[in-house]
DNA sequence: TAAAATTTTTAGATTTATCTAAATTATTGT
DNA sequence: ACAATAATTTAGATAAATCTAAAAATTTTA
């Protein structure tokens, strides 16, 4: 598979898993910054080699194969990110741009031996699960920081968005992994909370509150 | 930097540091395995891009600009090659095609990093000098071990040749970097030598004695 | 339901990196 | 020195991945 081949790949996989229905050009264009007629193209290349199957102006679907072949950059992605924040000093929002690249690499005794010194993780430094080498994970039983009433605590388990943008507002607010959230108050209004973390209390806008995964407590 | 760029770079540094003068269109050919005029081709834009200079029918001289991106293309494979032997459990025959993928990730912390993780390590597994982050290396003192004469005892320093075959074959012998070796025989007809090692003795070809690097003691 | 708007596809072009085959230049042997 | 040989370059082709512009199909809306 080309490099290029991977990213279709992924991208539609995580496309697949928002919506509901088949994945429509368009929107594969939009995630790979590409033009509609070059997605067309890889497409159909794609659909030859049996990765996914694609019903002319409707959407595509990828198959078990298409899938499988997902899940294991998904999980090159996700070692290779747990690998650059604990070894080698890297920040959440700084992880992925290398990541994009060290996930192409080719090598399955590289994978397991860098699944084996990482202890096995099953969680990258967003929280997301990681597949094992069989695509197998752990779907997380989470719900978004919004759906909490006041009152109710949470553990910060993972974000819904992964931009630099994001996740340097959040280090800057100082909320990490593993932080214990409390709701002190929500506005029905513009739907802002009140929340509790460390011994201080922060107010946070739906924007915020919504790209949160929290496991209440 | 494309990849194959980085590659050619790459391949002219190590064929100028063998041979004296320019290096041929033919060599470069053989060492990429790629055919003479694919290598004209991008040769000629390497030129346009000033890493090189090309003189037609004649050779290649990489520019300073040219060394200096090779160099610094060979500090991330070697530094790599270390981290796959140190921490991924490679051995010293498995690491070479891997360390040529992860070499062209393009990261200046990943690299920075991944040197402070390995403690400043100065040489890779095969006993190479790994270039600072401005290229500067300590050139190797040593000599190889076909030069030595009976009698005279050195350390295993390094492979001329880093072939899977070749340096299986060390394993298989149980040669490998940091051991004693003596001179117990030499053969001039055949240039054959007995050499005595871990309160062994071995007989090695000329093939195998002019390819192993040693420090005399 | 037909026109307008949107989405998707097709057709044709471009860039990178490669190839084969033919032409050109350099080197070598007698 | 000059014909044979070897090395190198040019010309033209191909495959991957992209693009623009135009055509076709679908969906929306009035």
């Amino acid at each position: 598979m080309t490099l290029a081949e991977e990213n279709y790949l992924k991208s539609i996989y995580h496309l697949e898993n928002r919506g509901i229905s088949g994945v429509s050009t368009n929107a594969i264009a939009q995630k790979i910054e590409a033009k509609p007629s070059s997605v067309t193209d890889m497409v159909k290349r794609l659909a030859e080699k049996e990765l996914l199957h694609h019903i002319k102006y409707q959407g595509v679907y990828l198959t078990e194969e298409g899938k499988k072949r997902a899940k294991q950059i998904i999980r090159k992605h996700r070692l290779w990110e747990v690998f650059l924040v604990e070894k080698l000093n890297f920040s959440w929002d700084e992880v992925h741009d290398v990541a994009e690249q060290l996930e192409h690499i080719k090598s399955k005794k590289l994978i397991t031996e860098l699944d084996r010194f990482l202890e096995f993780p099953k969680k990258d430094p967003h929280g997301d699960p990681i597949p094992d080498q069989y695509g197998n994970f752990q779907p997380l039983d989470e719900q978004i920081l919004a759906q909490l009433e006041v009152g109710e605590s949470a553990i910060c388990a993972g974000v819904k968005d992964s931009s630099k943008a994001f996740l340097h507002y959040l280090d800057q607010k100082g909320i990490k992994l593993g932080d214990t959230i409390s709701i002190v108050e929500k506005e029905p209004f513009d739907q802002s909370m009140v929340i509790a973390l460390d011994e201080r209390q922060l107010t946070i806008t739906d924007r915020i509150s919504k790209n949160i995964s929290v496991k209440r407590i």
